[in-house]
Parts: structure tokens; sequence; C-alpha cells
DNA sequence: TATTATACTGTATATATATTCAGTATTTAT
DNA sequence: ATAAATACTGAATATATATACAGTATAATA
């Protein structure tokens, strides 16, 4: 299997959630208004390519014919056991075992997108977001983020769950979401900052 | 659920085995073609009554609209199907069928307490209290409530999501969490009050 | 340097598809 | 006895949808 892409990704996601959302696949323009595109000839291509490289099979002619290929074995419904991890201040690496708090055994196609753990959040800065203390944020590690999706970011040793808002590709701006709280305002050049993930839903149990 | 009868059970079959064989549900014409009917007419009627008896729902003018619910009782170990019901503002009881938007499967002991299904929100009117649009709340049905419990109450035809201030024995006080919102009280001798149950945790899918 | 792949907008259209309407017939409740 | 649900055929239609065609632009490849 050729690789992919970084928007084939996305949109090989989009298909993945839609289906978990709706139970059947996207059509192109369902796509175009997920991912933002404005022509149906956006999604047709990145499906073709998809397609060619394995991805996903289309049936000719078929509406939202359209199914991934190669997780036959991917048995959804089973659950799995992730990790609780405290938003630790400073220090060890995030997925380090005495952070560990406890699991919690959920289905891996519980929320929108696979995830890898959850977070404990300490502090009020996102309530505005709907995102209180001790809410359990489901985690998905990667680097694909963009311009308003909540991040999960490292700033030297601190971590944070924040706003994302590349200002320029230099600065990064991470926003809280309450009136109480300031904006981050990061410069890559002088200080370690990396994405550790983002938020792909949330769990509070009271 | 109501009652199956023998040739809705072929249909649904059908469009499971369909969903195997393709990954996307089938049309009427597939459905008339699998099994031997002449009119899309035939499937039409069946996937009505398989939706109004609460095992299928169909999205209104999309192409292969149909999702199966709750099917995952099939594969379920210790998961359980919880039904994802819609905030209705008037009418028909909350658990009647035709409020079954979708369900869930997750583990009987995913909160803190047993719950019964999960009401999907609308409106901001508990925002503060980290109660956003479209998030799932778990709710216990129980009477079992105290003050500061947020309660999803019925009054008259209508059914909200508050705290629950119980003033004197006579009056309730439901209190949004926005400031933006006002108080609803309730006068018992008056009004048609009742508990639905009690909020005991909370979901949320980006 | 030319070529191919990626990543889009925008328009157009044949057709795939849901859905309504008009019938017929049988069975099941009230 | 009458209504309502079930179980179909057959035809008609509005629209949802895939898909082709015409462009533009950038990055990777040969």
């Amino acid at each position: 299997m050729k690789e992919i892409t970084s928007q084939q990704q996305r949109v090989l996601d989009c298909i993945q959630i839609y289906l978990n959302k709706t139970g059947f696949p996207p059509t192109r323009a369902d796509i175009c208004r997920e991912l933002g595109f404005k022509s149906p000839n956006s999604a047709e291509t990145h499906l073709r390519a998809l397609e060619k490289k394995g991805f996903i099979s289309i049936e000719s002619g078929a509406s939202r014919g359209i199914s991934i290929l190669g997780n036959s074995d991917l048995s959804s419904n089973m659950d799995n056991n992730y990790p609780v991890i405290g938003l630790v201040a400073a220090g060890s690496p995030t997925l380090a075992e005495e952070n560990i708090e406890n699991k919690i055994s959920c289905p891996d196609d519980f929320f929108s997108s696979n995830f890898d753990y959850f977070l404990k959040v300490k502090g009020l800065s996102m309530k505005d977001a709907g995102i209180m203390e001790d809410d359990l944020v489901a985690v998905k590690k990667t680097h694909d983020v963009k311009n308003g999706d909540i991040v999960i970011a490292r700033i030297d040793d601190e971590v944070t769950i924040k706003f994302l808002n590349r200002k320029s590709p230099k600065i990064v701006e991470l926003e809280p979401a309450n009136d109480d709280f300031q904006n981050i305002t990061v410069d890559l050049e002088h200080e370690n900052f990396t994405i550790e993930g983002k938020s792909v839903g949330l769990l509070r149990r009271n």
C-alpha cells in the first residue's frame, strides 16, 4: 500500500467518522461540507487517489458506494482499556506509568475518531468550551491539527489543553475558553513546543 | 420494541447482509432484487414499518440512508445498548420509540451509577455547568433526587434539563446554568410536573 | 525540462434513488 | 362490521448524487 498524504488521511478519517455517526458512507458533497471543500470534484479526486492506493473501494455508479478496506479483522465494538492520565504540570512524559491514574474500558469506536488516552482536566481554563475540572478528554495522539482544534500541547515541560491558533509559521497562540485566562503566545524558535494530540471527545462522570 | 413480522425480518436481514458484503446500505431497488420484489414500494413500506418499530432509522432524502439500530447486542459481552433520545419539546413520552435517534454501546458500569438512556441536549441553558448543545447526558430514571442535582424534568409536555431546587413541599424551582435564562418556578398543585430522572454523566463526541 | 501527482474551484449532466400516488388483496384487531 | 396493518404491483417524478469536463496552481519526479 502506497503512502497516504495528510489531506487524503483527513478524507479517510472523515469517511470513518461519518460512518460511525450515521451508519452509511458520505456523498462527495458530505465530504466537502465536513472538510470545507467548495467543489465536489475535490472530494472526488481524493477518493480516486485513496482508491488507487488501496485504502477504499468505490462501487461505480452507486451513491455512497464507498467502503473502507483492510479493517475486516478490526472487529469494532471490541472494548479496550484506555489509560486515564492526569494533566501533569511539569516533568515526566505524558504516558509515563506513574501518571496513569486508572484505566477505563470502552469500545474502540466510541468517539468520532479512534483515540489513545483520557486526559483528566485540571482547572477551568476551557470552561466556556464545556470542559470542566476533572472531565476526561479523549485524546488522539496526532500532529494533524488545525486552527480551532482543541489541542493538548506541551511548552517546555508544561502540558496544557487549549484552542489552537497558528498565527504564522513561527508563532502559535494557545487560546483558553475563559475570560479569566490569558492567551499563551509561543515563539517556536525560542521555546520547546510540541503538540501531543487533540481532543476527539469528552467524558464526565458525576 | 414492537413485534416484527417474518417478512420484515427478511428485509432487516437483507440490509445487514448487504452491509456486511458491501460496506454500505442497500437501496430500495437493491432490496427488491435480493428478495424478489417487483416494486420499489414493497421495500419502501417494509422499511417504514421497520422504522416505526424502531429497528432501523432512515435519513430523509438521503440515498442509502438506512442504519440498523441496536445491532451490537449480537456481539455484546459486558456492553449494553443505550438509546439516544432527543430533547423533545412537546408530545409523546420520552422513551417512545419514535424519539430514539440512535443507540450507543457502552459498558454498564461506565458512569458512577447505572443509567437508562442518553439525552441529546438542545440549547445552551446549562452551559455554565459544562453541558453544551448536542452533548449526551447519561440519564438514570429515578425519583430519588435532591437539591443541586441536574434533573430531567417534565412540565406538562415539555421536557427540560436543569438544576433542581425544591423550595417548599409545593414549589419547585428549576435553575438553568446560564445568565441568559430564567429560573422556572413550578407550582406542584397547578402544574403537571414529573421528574424523569437525573444526570449521572456526560458524553461529548466532537 | 517535461511530466506526473497533489490540491483545489466551478459548471454541467446523466442517472441513481427516494418517495409519492393509485390500485388490489389478505389478515388482524376493535 | 369496520378500520387498520400487512403485503404486494406498477407508474411517475423531483432530487440527490456520481462523474465528466474545463481550468488554476504548486510540489515532486524523472
